[in-house]
DNA sequence: CAGGTCTCCTGCTAGC
DNA sequence: TGCTAGCAGGAGACCT
């Protein structure tokens, strides 16, 4: 399940091997991938367009390309892989990129939830990424930011942490970390949370992602593959996936409920 | 406008 | 052992 730290880390992997390379055409398999849109003309439009850069709005992947660009969500299970042109088409290939007419960048996803966008750059205010909030590291966000953005929010904070239209990038993994380290019990309303509070979650949301990002992401229930995202960030979870073991911190047993149809993880000791 | 519920999709797993 | 129902989950659609 990609959140900010695993698109970083695919991000910076693509763009090594893909920065100044042209797509020549795309093989699209499944067409709701590109939901909304006429597959026709992304055919037609991506041809010959050039990657120029590769850049990460939240959980969303920006390819920069020449007229346009491909903007491209993961969502649960979504991974790129590279193959030789005539190698067989596997099970949950949707997309087939051709790269200079000498590999096959080719997008994975077994449950299908993944997006792409293909929009032209001057209509990029019209698209799913004009709607995000700020990125961690902004210097907007500020605790009277969220003061503000929490004022009316009577959603636990675990729900309205996973908001990408108030912080962009965080995901039922993190989200349930940045509360431990805040010491905030996830089903306190947002509204209610203190100033303090506040700048906790943007201190921890910060450090978390950092660390994340360090070890290129965290990798749970996922598949082994060649070229996914295989962190060791993992190793360093306090409390997601840790239902019935010890607190790292107290001791006390880690439990595991939903929270707005979410599993949540948490602490009743540390947490209040 | 805020919040609740449903939907998408497939592989895994608990339970029989 | 083999089968199946239920679960997991990011975000948008739709409803109240």
């Amino acid at each position: 399940m990609p959140e900010l730290p695993e698109v970083e880390t695919v991000r910076r992997a693509l763009l090594k091997r893909l920065k100044g390379k042209t797509i020549k055409e795309i093989t699209i398999l499944h067409n709701n991938v590109f939901e909304r849109q006429d597959i026709e003309k992304v055919k037609e439009n991506i041809k010959n367009q050039t990657i120029n850069d590769i850049l990460r709005r939240g959980k969303w992947l920006e390819f920069i390309l020449d007229d346009y660009y491909l903007l491209s969500h993961l969502r649960m299970e979504g991974k790129y892989i590279y193959r030789n042109l005539d190698d067989p088409i596997e099970k949950h290939e949707h997309v087939l990129f051709n790269i200079d007419n000498n590999l096959s960048l080719r997008y994975r996803d077994v449950r299908k939830f993944g997006k792409m966008y293909l929009i032209k750059k001057d209509e990029i205010n019209n698209s799913p990424i004009s709607k995000l909030g700020l990125e961690p590291w902004d210097k907007k966000l500020t605790p009277s930011y969220l003061k503000e953005k929490y004022q009316k929010k009577t959603l636990p904070i675990k729900t309205v942490l996973l908001d990408q239209e108030i912080i962009t990038g965080i995901g039922n993994i993190y989200a349930d970390e940045i509360l431990f380290l805040s010491k905030i019990n996830p089903h306190r309303k947002a509204k209610d949370l203190k100033e303090e509070e506040l700048k906790s979650i943007i201190d921890n949301t910060k450090q978390v992602l950092d660390k994340a990002i360090k070890e290129k992401g965290t990798t749970i229930r996922s598949y082994t593959s060649e070229e996914g995202v295989t962190g060791n960030n993992q190793n360093n979870l306090y409390v997601h996936m840790r239902e019935k073991e010890p607190c790292k911190i107290c001791k006390n047993t880690i439990i595991k409920e939903k929270i707005g149809g979410r599993g949540t993880y948490y602490c009743k000791m540390c947490q209040k």
